[in-house]
DNA sequence: CTCCGATTTCAGAATATACTGAAATTACAG
DNA sequence: CTGTAATTTCAGTATATTCTGAAATCGGAG
């Protein structure tokens, strides 16, 4: 038996009611979000944990099945903010979670933008080729299409160039009081 | 007998294949942002229409029941981008979607933010707050709560000003090829 | 190779969400 | 007021998603 097993049945680690309290908020706010309940309170645990804990732990402070949570940690580190960890002599896997809060959101949106935005450029780019040799009863569908495209387009390039930001100089602009007033007089009204 | 009804069972809406594939892939991207299929196809549907619809015609069109239609109208005028119209000597109410898509986008962004991200950030300060009078074995968890508040809260504010810049200001910003570099430059490097 | 703890897979159960159709309500014409 | 088309509400049904627990798989120790 491993030192750390003892004689727990259902390893819970101990939680504040502020713990619990954001844990089960993180929870709710998963579905707009795209992730599942479980998926989104075992991120917001990993988040605050003091040390790595194991999928045993996360089970019985969850109260959640042990091959739920297996599934969920797949998915967290498919998302790439939570990875294994491992101590010595332990057999077991440890999981964390990523704790930069900055890198997690790029990660996230980099991520969503994959899964959400180029598939949608894609289909709007056939849509727009189809409606090109279009009869005239479909120009409104055309126009609106079009609209649409730009606008993702111009979104995405104006992304890929944000992506170019170091996570610090980001973190300075976006901490600018007036910083858009400034962007507005600087480059916009030449 | 109204004008429009003539013998018409089910009043469909012809439409295009480019118009079709739009459609079913603007109702599967619902879900990621927290609207079901048929709202969603609704709104597809009615933003590349050429007049506005009647709820009849968009039940036809789409195949779903006329009172799922209904349910679905009104959530997307609870987002405020479907309006109703009306018809001089037609008692229906005919709906449209707004055109701009930037102003859509401002719309959303701006809702999603009031559903989201207000109540999370509520929560987040009323976490720190507790953990204020905690236990040192909860540090890490106030460490990691306060890092995410602070980050959420540097996010709104930003968000503030950028919703003070007018949609052409927003507009000509965001297609600025080399924006970003331009705002670290000017900006970031003093 | 065998054993055993750790992990994953997966079929079925539980739950949550979306949708339908009938009935109720609304609102306008006559 | 009466009749009727239009719309909304809502209880029940259908569908989709999430979760569980048992069984299969993995992987290292001996």
């Amino acid at each position: 038996m491993s030192l750390q097993t003892e004689l727990t049945a259902t390893a819970a680690v101990p939680l504040s009611a502020a713990a619990r309290k954001f844990i089960v908020h993180w929870g709710e706010m998963g579905s707009p979000w795209g992730v599942n309940r479980t998926v989104a309170q075992i991120h917001a645990l990993l988040y605050i944990a003091p040390r790595p804990l194991t999928a045993e732990e996360i089970a019985g402070t969850l109260s959640v099945a042990r091959s739920n949570v297996s599934t969920s940690l797949r998915e967290l580190q498919g998302w790439g903010i939570v990875r294994v960890a491992h101590v010595l002599g332990d057999r077991r896997d440890y999981f964390e979670s990523m704790r930069d809060v900055w890198e997690m959101f790029r990660i996230i949106l980099e991520e969503r933008k994959r899964r959400e935005v180029d598939p949608t450029l894609a289909v709007l780019r056939e849509c727009v080729a189809l409606l090109d040799r279009a009869r005239p009863a479909d120009a409104e569908a055309k126009q609106r299409l079009s609209e649409l495209l730009e606008f993702m387009e111009t979104m995405d390039s104006a992304y890929r160039e944000f992506r170019t930001l170091s996570i610090a100089d980001l973190r300075r602009f976006l901490k600018l009081r007036g910083g858009m007033r400034k962007v507005a007089g600087l480059i916009l009204s030449r």
